[in-house]
DNA sequence: AAGAGTCTCAACCGCAAAAAC
DNA sequence: TGTTTTTGCGGTTGAGACTCT
């Protein structure tokens, strides 16, 4: 036998909720607290089963919520979540104070994933479509440019994947220097990475962290090489610790050489489809410094995305942008706006969700 | 003005994991 | 230890709002 219902649907109200009924709802939390959602309806003095009571409470009349329009900032960690995590949208919101779940999903759905799509990024792999390449009209320059943006996107995306495992990490690992070890309640896979995961990916790791959070950073790693050496600077300390002699050595290679491996494959793509003034030996795994990645990263990240946005901040002004671009438009200050946007993106990467109470 | 098409988002559904028994 | 119940999650739906023609 299948399981039993959660309630019983017989006489019970469905669809949207009256404010009454949310009044109702509200004052019995306040004053009982949640307690079974089974049995609070009855208790309530609703007509309504504890699942939708709950669902209601959730998203929407819980005093710790914010509506309305989702900011920049708030945008842009979706996008760099979701690319790192895929449809986790629970876990996408521990990242969004007072944004549900369910808002976080709406908001993708309809409006950052059109947008992706619009640009010709698949919004699932994150990655530029291959009618994208094709449809273009000239050519070869243009194929360059997309076969660059892809190398790019993928390369912020894993960038992003790493930190997360780093920190993931680091908190284990912190964990385990203060307390008895626990597993990471969030362990890191990548739903959407394509790359091939490398055991022999060998993170050198060395320390530029201005966090509040322990920082990992690499400074080198050469794709295949035999033996792994992993630094770790924790805050506060003075000695980069190295992870070799590590009992949890393992545990970190476990996490980091997925996304390590698969971050410099994804740099060696990138030597593939060198622009302008990207130097091929820069970009060369066993050449690769922080400071040049970030650069590289921060130049095509924008370009690649401020043709879209700049279209979405006329859109989105609607009236106002027609009254104040005059026709032609001073594309200037929207360049500036946006680029400023898109590469807060990039900053993201480099920086930590401290209060995350998601690890 | 009105009908068609599109968009938005609250709410529902069903599954799975966790908790309780 | 097995079964039942509760909770959490992600996918989907559909009514109302909005835009276009």
């Amino acid at each position: 036998m299948g399981r039993s219902p959660c309630c019983d649907k017989v006489g019970l109200k469905k669809g949207p909720w009256t404010p009454e009924e949310d009044q109702k709802l509200l004052a019995y939390i306040e004053e009982h607290g949640r307690g079974s959602w089974r049995s609070l309806p009855a208790k309530a003095g609703l007509q309504r089963c504890g699942k939708s009571c709950r669902l209601r409470w959730t998203n929407y009349l819980r005093p710790d919520i914010k509506r309305g329009k989702f900011s920049l900032q708030e945008e842009q960690t979706i996008i760099q979540l979701h690319a790192l995590l895929g449809n986790r949208w629970s876990a996408i919101a521990t990242h969004l104070p007072k944004r549900t779940d369910n808002e976080i999903k709406n908001y993708w759905n309809t409006h950052l994933k059109k947008r992706l799509a619009k640009m010709g990024i698949d919004p699932i792999t994150h990655k530029p479509k291959n009618d994208a390449l094709l449809s273009t009209t000239d050519g070869q320059s243009k194929k360059a440019a997309n076969l660059s943006h892809m190398a790019q996107w993928e390369s912020a995306r894993l960038e992003a994947e790493a930190r997360l495992v780093r920190e993931s990490k680091i908190r284990s690992h912190s964990l385990q220097h203060h307390h008895h070890f626990n597993p990471p309640a969030f362990t890191l896979e990548s739903p959407t990475s394509t790359l091939s995961v490398s055991e022999n990916a060998p993170p050198i790791i060395t320390g530029l962290g201005v966090s509040p959070m322990p920082m990992i950073e690499f400074v080198g790693t050469t794709s295949g090489s035999s033996e792994t050496a992993g630094i770790v600077k924790e805050e506060g300390e003075q000695e980069w610790k190295e992870l070799g002699s590590s009992s949890n050595l393992a545990d970190y290679k476990e996490g980091m050489g997925n996304s390590l491996s698969s971050f410099t494959s994804s740099l060696q793509d990138m030597t593939i489809s060198i622009e302008g003034g990207w130097t091929p030996e820069s970009l060369r795994p066993n050449n690769i410094n922080v400071n040049n990645v970030g650069n590289i990263m921060e130049e095509g990240f924008t370009n690649l995305l401020l043709n879209d946005s700049v279209n979405r901040c006329l859109s989105d002004s609607g009236k106002e942008s027609d009254e104040n671009s005059g026709g032609s438009g001073d594309g200037s200050d929207y360049y500036q706006d946006n680029k400023n946007y898109w590469n807060s993106i990039l900053n993201l990467v480099n920086s930590s969700p401290s209060d995350s109470p998601m690890f």
